[in-house]
DNA sequence: TATGAATGAGGCTTCATTCAT
DNA sequence: TATGAATGAAGCCTCATTCAT
């Protein structure tokens, strides 16, 4: 009985995850739109019905989705960046990665970089909530560091995270519609260099 | 003979430009998905069928729409352009007035932010159109021409291409969910500085 | 003046002769309820709205299609029977005839084998107007002639126009659907011999 | 577990016959052009998305209530056959049954007549699937063993099935427009003569 | 908790018909 | 008579959500 109990609740979390997992997959394939409920449960093994046991509809299904993927990546990205020392290091190392992680993730990438745009909705329901909002956040607080240390001119910190987060998302996009045609590391470098010197306090 | 032809094509054009009015509206409310055929038929003042008669369907109206603003607002811009003689000088002033001709129409530009991210389908499905493309040469050009006359490293063109669309983009974004959050004037002044120094060559 | 009067009249006729012409050639192409007015106007030359100054509607123009077709053929069937003097042999050669006016208009034939049996509703509207009524008529006639000659059997003639019509009808609409697996010529002449045989009055 | 399938299944077979019943009452009644889904659902007390639950699409609807209802005809028929020894009395039989059965279910009868025909397209988008191929090779297969019993001369069987089978279709349609014309049972009787007649082989 | 059949509102599109010119 | 742009009703189908089991 014990051991059913375990199994049952280790299935219920199962549960939520596979459902969330599946939706991400026919998300990101589909896009939200055209992405369907039927769809999501039968690839996560589960009834349609019980979708809707573990989160509301399809909207608040969308917004988990969303708000799994950004953390996942967020924290992966962020893990790479302890060894770094100088905050402006980390800034660069954060570009490169943030690039690297969506690059692996064809489909998640494009799902984000879409959805997320498309969400002004969700800003005016959830407005408590901007997936975006941490990673603005973070780059600002490396900005301030890197002028604090002193390897970076006192610009305003948004002003650079607009400039940074739009370097990236740029890169990112041009690939996913021409993968071909986007040389991924000879462009990270040079817009790291570009960055780097338009920044840099000659020291 | 001709002038009954004149005045028809006038009235067609007219109705066709309030339908894509409509529509640019409505898509830029909703969004394409939630936008409907019937609400852009009514804003338009006009019958359902009558979209199709100026339309193929719905995404021929949304690729219209797309194509209606991107073409007029980069004409709009490029005519400002003219009087700057110097390459470097033209591409900030493309970045500046790119701001602030999508800042002067929000649901437009929300519009055009969001919808065409969403439209790599409309890529498969019209290869051969894609409005961001000549926005892409045009600033490649510029680029390559900054290099020629000496003002800028030789960096390469598409790579600065990317950052600078890449900005204009961020900034945009933000300013949509966050208008009053974001300083337009300094945001630009300041990143304009920092890509001008990261790009510049000593002279 | 005179001239163009006639010039107009002759037009006038011409027009409405064309619309038929053209409603019959895409009604048999497409059917009825695929068939579409525009599609029947652009192919007479005409405008739509010229199409319900000759024909009250839809129906209407259906039904004088048929009608016209039906009388086409029956006045083109009916004239090559002249010749034969002996009722038994218009009815084989009648019999002969159909099937070779249909199955070289193919489109036509499978317009009048298809839409006729669907007029059900014509039958109430118009119940005056049959447009097989003709056909069974004549069948019926010249069976009646043909026992009073003597080389037939007194069956019923309502029911031997049903057989022979019924044989028309069968060997049309298989040829419509698999035109190489039917030897028209051979299977006329066997009908043809089954019925004689069956119907003969040994002299 | 197994009772709730079944019950679960009974219900299911239950919800779809009753689609299909009330299909082939709209059908009947109204063709399948005019016929509307709506009303199927409603007829059958199911909502609409229901029907798509059960079928394709509209043309499966069409096809799947040709195939019962041709399937379940044939069947009743060819039982009815059993007891008849001899090919040429199971032929006539046949021929007698059909009629039976059709004209007792007119409604049924008129859409088989009607909606058959029309199936060009069905017999293209379904080449497999004719629903008249298993009657036409069904008569030929009995004419052929007629000629081995030696009851009847050695026509080609397919030239007597469109014989056969034409006269079937011509009775019951003309049945159906003037049921107070037609006298069944002496017509069947006497085409059952003239065709006796017309390919008995003296003995 | 879990199921999945059933629901029915809503969306895109077509096209017979009208009417102002 | 002739035009053809405009109309808007109506049809097929999808799918998020519910609910009886």
């Amino acid at each position: 009985m014990i051991h059913a109990k375990r199994q049952k609740r280790s299935i219920v979390v199962d549960k939520r995850k596979e459902i969330l997992a599946a939706a991400i997959e026919v998300f990101a394939r589909k896009g939200y739109n055209k992405a369907n409920i039927v769809e999501v449960a039968a690839r996560a093994g589960v009834a349609t019905g019980t979708v809707y046991l573990y989160f509301k509809n399809k909207d608040d299904l969308l917004l988990q989705s969303m708000k799994t993927m950004m953390d996942t990546n967020f924290e992966d990205i962020k893990k790479k960046l302890i060894k770094e020392k100088k905050a402006i290091d980390k800034l660069f190392m954060f570009f490169y990665h943030h690039i690297d992680v969506f690059t692996t993730r064809p489909s998640m990438a494009r799902f984000l970089m879409v959805e997320l745009r498309q969400s002004e909705e969700f800003y005016k329901r959830y407005p408590t909530y901007n997936p975006f909002h941490d990673y603005q956040e973070f780059v600002e607080e490396l900005v301030k560091k890197a002028i604090k240390e002193g390897t970076t001119l006192p610009y305003n910190p948004s002003t650079v995270s607009y400039l940074i987060l739009g370097a990236m998302d740029s890169v990112v996009t041009h690939w996913l519609i021409h993968p071909e045609s986007v040389d991924l590391i000879a462009v990270t470098g040079e817009i790291r260099k570009i960055l780097h010197n338009g920044m840099k306090k000659e020291q």
